[in-house]
RNA sequence: GCUCCCUUCGUCUAGAGGCCUAGGACAUAGCCCUCUCAAGGCUGUAACACGGGUUCGAAUCCCGUAGGGAGCGCCA
């Protein structure tokens, strides 16, 4: 099927996706990537894309994280059509602010008695767990408090007791879909336990509140991680209760690392605020999360506009895919050969040395920057150009040795006049007759200490005025 | 423990029973180009997790095994 073609009663809709984050930590890798295909899948069509922050636990959601997480999806160029900072008539976008409206829907649950409150403490919960698993069966709700009889309920309460409100699951019945990523899918509800709807506080829980929202929001695909596959037919069981629309689902599978474990802090860095820190571009990390989990014929570097026109949702990917650095570090070498002059001196400006002028600064970034992955691999190269002369390494020294005092002392005379390498190689040439690496590789080990690096030529006009004299005339 | 998901070159993947001697991209190796590195060009190495079926024919369908993952929360 195709999963971009939502067809109703009315005829087809237009896409809408979401991506539905909790603020409780920095964006991860694997939500960035969500984030990417549900703007993809939308941009795809003309459909809309809406950021959803799911803030409902109020002890782990930070109002720090929800600005942190918008900033990252920003930095990564992930733009959604509405969302907490661009409210419309389906909004709010922050779910702390549904209260009332998760409220109006669980009235309608409690009418229909398809919820129940349960009194049972987090402690016998815990403990009734603990015993099913150690008897080798499903850690369910054993169904304490679902026949309570009106009289009990009141004495409970009467007792103080806080009391969360419950799905009554059916028994004996089947729940079908056909995943969009994964194919047609069967769950037993035997297997469910009734579930938690609502808190002891009042406040709606996950399963309840992404549900609703997903349907009010007119979502159409729900294009999310898989350790949602199983709940599912949770969401399903609700919305069916509520008489609500259903989006359509699809499962990706988690991103894992090198070593196929899930994503975690042993890997490195998993945040995408820790990648941008280290200086990855947004184009890098993007083209690189495109290709996890999804295929597509068109190679090379994409703008989003691109991956949006080739993205495929039947080309999502079922296993886990390994977030591997080294590919990502291909992208990021493309993407900063191809940065203009300007952005690859912000790119670079942490490293450079403080007061640089604007010309200067453009000749080093000119120079060096084919050489460059990552900021840092700059810093020698600072060094090299603006700071002291260069020791020479031991192969380099016996470079230079060879070249003698005469080639060195015409290389001197030629630099003092320009920075300009056919000049400076004429004069050599026209006082040694060396030609090839004879000609180029002693320049080279004077002017930088190594006998590899970037071109020479752009390098020599990086050079601080007289500084490539200087270093010469050392030899001569 | 139970339920569910997954397994093709190093990596991302194509693959819907014969088009597969398994295709592509990146990585990698060699060569060319070249002052070195990078870039570019050419050529190469490299995979169907395993075992049984079904079939004239299986990467593809079925069963099992192994390995990995998720869910079973007053987290989302």
């Amino acid at each position: 099927m195709d999963p971009t073609e939502s067809v109703s009663a009315a005829g087809p809709r237009p896409v809408v996706t979401r991506f539905a984050p909790s603020p409780t930590g920095e964006l991860h890798l694997g939500n960035a990537r969500t984030a990417l295909f549900n703007l993809l899948l939308a941009r795809h069509t003309e459909g809309r894309f809406v950021l959803r922050i799911e803030d409902t636990d109020r002890e782990r959601s930070r109002e720090g994280h929800t600005t942190a997480l918008m900033a990252d999806l920003t930095w990564l160029g992930i733009e959604w059509d509405a969302g907490p900072n661009r409210e419309d008539e389906r909004g709010p976008y922050r779910q702390s602010e549904r209260a009332g409206l998760y409220q109006g829907f669980f009235a309608v649950l409690e009418e229909r008695q398809t919820v129940y409150p349960c009194y049972c403490t987090p402690l016998e919960l815990d403990l009734s767990r603990r015993a099913q698993l150690a008897a080798g069966r499903p850690p369910r709700y054993a169904g304490t408090c679902s026949a309570l009889t009106a009289a009990e309920r009141a004495q409970r309460q009467a007792q103080g007791l806080g009391a969360t409100w419950r799905f009554r699951v059916p028994r004996g019945e089947r729940v079908e879909f056909v995943d969009f990523v994964h194919g047609p899918q069967s769950f037993l509800t035997d297997d469910i336990g009734d579930f938690v709807i609502r808190r002891a506080d009042g406040s709606a829980a996950f399963f309840f509140s992404n549900a609703v929202d997903d349907a009010c929001m007119g979502v159409t695909q729900a294009l999310r991680g898989e350790d949602h596959l199983t709940n599912t037919p949770r969401q399903m069981l609700i919305l069916a209760a509520l008489g609500l629309p259903r989006p359509s689902y699809g499962h990706i599978s988690l991103i894992v690392g090198a070593d196929g474990a899930p994503l975690s802090k042993r890997h490195g860095a998993v945040s995408v605020r820790e990648y941008r820190e280290r200086g990855y571009l947004p184009g890098a990390v993007v083209n690189h999360l495109f290709r996890l989990g999804h295929s597509s014929p068109l190679h090379g570097m994409l703008t989003l506009d691109e991956m949006a026109r080739g993205f495929d949702a039947t080309h999502l990917g079922r296993a886990p895919s390994r977030f591997d650095e080294q590919q990502l570090h291909v992208w990021q070498k493309d993407t900063v050969h191809r940065l203009s002059t300007e952005s690859a001196r912000a790119w670079l400006a942490p490293v450079l040395p403080p007061g640089l002028d604007e010309q200067s600064a453009s000749a080093f970034v000119t120079a060096v920057r084919p050489n460059l992955v990552l900021p840092e691999d700059a810093r020698a190269w600072v060094r090299i150009v603006f700071g002291a002369p260069p020791p020479l390494e031991p192969s380099a020294e016996v470079v230079v040795r060879g070249a003698g005092a005469g080639y060195f002392a015409a290389a001197a005379a030629a630099a003092r006049e320009s920075a300009d390498l056919p000049a400076i190689v004429g004069a050599i040439r026209a006082a040694t007759g060396r030609k090839g690496a004879e000609l180029y590789m002693p320049l080279r080990v004077a002017l930088t200490g190594l006998s590899h690096g970037p071109e020479l030529a752009p390098l020599l006009k990086a050079m601080p005025a007289g500084q490539a004299c200087e270093r010469l005339a050392r030899f001569a």
